[in-house]
DNA sequence: GTGAAAGCGCTAACAG
DNA sequence: CTGTTAGCGCTTTCAC
């Protein structure tokens, strides 16, 4: 079942046999007889290259690797799927893995990758992972950052306008007529976090009025979750709206909220749509990342650098829209 | 920064290296002191061995492939980090695809993975795709079939009961009182949704009730969806209750429902949970498919497979839970 | 203890 | 037009 073997049976050689089962006959000026031969006979017993031995002769593996925090949630599941069906045209699959926000896990994920020969990278870096990001921009494999930029590196990047973005966001709260409104947030230092916390904080004092953040590691149980923002919400009887990072604080506010049973109702605007949002009393608003423009952009970039390995980094930033709901009505 | 420059510059062979770099200097009998200095010549270049070119002399490709629906939907989503999770233990990384419920595209897919020599695939099979699985079988690569089985092809199988559960759901709604049952379902060929709807005629036959059945296909236009539930619900005004073969469908009946403003309140009751089913006022009662069991269910099966090619196919049904919640009281 | 050599399956010059 | 040859980078057997 190898070219080998196909070779021999048909009394030619390999590299005819490749060449045919390549499209490359007419150009190698192999006549159609012998083409057909071969074709017919590759048919005949379903031959099929090994992927693996071409992509050993060829330096091309076809393969990209994804490095997300979590293919399972509601932002990295469907930028996977869009990331997929754009990298396809191009003949791409797609080798994915989720870190967790671990940065052992993440490491070592980036390095199997690497080793793997991939043809080009897109990561969604783990916190503390720079200096390793660092070390594969040496490596000149085609890499895409994206969702959170590494300061200071110069890379390709796609992203959201996430400080702008959040200022707009916390403005219309205000607009609103909400005047104390809490942020909760996690896991501050990562950079997408940082800048809407930014534009948070920017407004808020712009305002005079007072801060209320409270900060939730990743990865934590839900209950435990549930039980600080329980307590920051006893703590903080002032606030009248609440603005979320991101989707999931959300989620698990209202989960707070409704057990909480009292009849208190919060402005609420949360980073990231959420399938749900829109049927749930009162509908939440939020800022949007347009998901699909992000996967599209970042497949645009990658294939950018492989067909141009010398091409500029390419920094796109693709804004948000403020979605408007019921719930900062 | 290959094993042979390695070589080379340390004056020795390249099986040398190889057998040291991977432990099997003790079993080769090497001297400490070369295998020693092997070891710090490669920490200090760097070298990482091509994973490729490891393969292809090995066999092995550490790699195993992921098949599903949509890598983006809740229950796919999921499914998929745990299986990542699962897998990584034992060394393996995943390539995954999502064929959209097309034929074609799911074809491609699964040859593609095929040619790659994956140590092992892992597939939620599109409609018609029987025979390809029939001819892989053939081929001795493992392989496991999960959420829909391959009727009259055995395999590895993992899915949920979806019959009885099926039945159990239905059976749940007429308990609670409702009388006028309609169910929701899609693309009534897979098999997972058959056994599903089979579910509600027995008991709805067994009560000698109307059956009402809108049977939607798979990948509407969320506009045209909502079009035809609306009209379905229109047309059986007599409905008290509907049940859904799957959650999605539960979502854009709630969207629904919610545009038409009436204050007729329908017992609900989904297939498959959702994030913020508990939300939802009323909240949303559904059968729950355990995620994490099957996931990791579906790898041990697979392990077991490539550890022992010759072991019996194995099926596990692995049930889902009633959660009871508001919509159905 | 160590190294030479063959081979995994394919591609791609280059000769004829 | 077709075949020879030399790799791609690594593993593994078998002499020495």
């Amino acid at each position: 079942m190898s070219i080998n073997e196909i070779a021999k049976h048909l009394k030619v050689s390999k590299s005819t046999v490749s060449l045919v089962i390549n499209g490359k006959a007419e150009q190698a000026r192999i006549s159609q007889s012998l083409a057909k031969r071969i074709l017919d006979y590759v048919e005949e017993i379903g031959y099929k290259p090994n992927a693996l031995a071409k992509s050993l002769a060829t330096g091309r593996s076809n393969t990209i690797g994804l490095i997300v925090e979590n293919i399972g949630d509601s932002f990295f599941g469907p930028i996977a799927l869009y990331i997929e069906e754009y990298l396809r045209p191009y003949g791409y699959h797609v080798l994915y893995s989720s870190t967790l926000g671990d940065l052992d896990l993440a490491r070592t994920i980036l390095t199997a990758m690497v080793d793997k020969k991939l043809e080009g990278l897109i990561l969604a870096p783990a916190m503390g992972q720079e200096d390793q990001v660092l070390q594969l921009l040496g490596s000149k494999t085609p890499l895409v950052i994206f969702d959170r930029r590494i300061p200071q590196i110069p890379t390709n990047y796609v992203g959201t306008d996430n400080y702008t973005a959040s200022k707009k966001a916390v403005e219309h709260l205000l607009d609103r007529g909400f005047s104390e409104i809490g942020m909760i947030t996690i896991d501050s230092e990562q950079p997408q976090m940082r800048d809407r916390l930014r534009g948070y904080h920017e407004i808020v004092e712009l305002q005079q009025k007072e801060k209320s953040i409270l900060t939730l590691p990743y990865r934590m149980v839900l209950a435990e979750r549930m039980e600080s923002i329980k307590q920051f919400l006893v703590d903080n009887p002032q606030l009248d709206a609440l603005y979320f990072s991101t989707n999931y604080l959300c989620v698990s506010t209202l989960k707070v909220v409704q057990s909480l049973q009292k009849d208190k109702a919060y402005g609420m605007l949360s980073f990231d749509d959420h399938e749900l949002f829109e049927l749930l009393n009162p509908t939440v608003s939020c800022m949007r990342q347009p998901l699909e423009a992000i996967a599209k952009e970042v497949v645009t970039t990658l294939m950018t650098q492989i067909n141009n390995p010398d091409a500029a980094f390419r920094e796109t930033i693709i804004p948000s829209d403020l979605v408007i709901r019921h719930s900062s009505q």
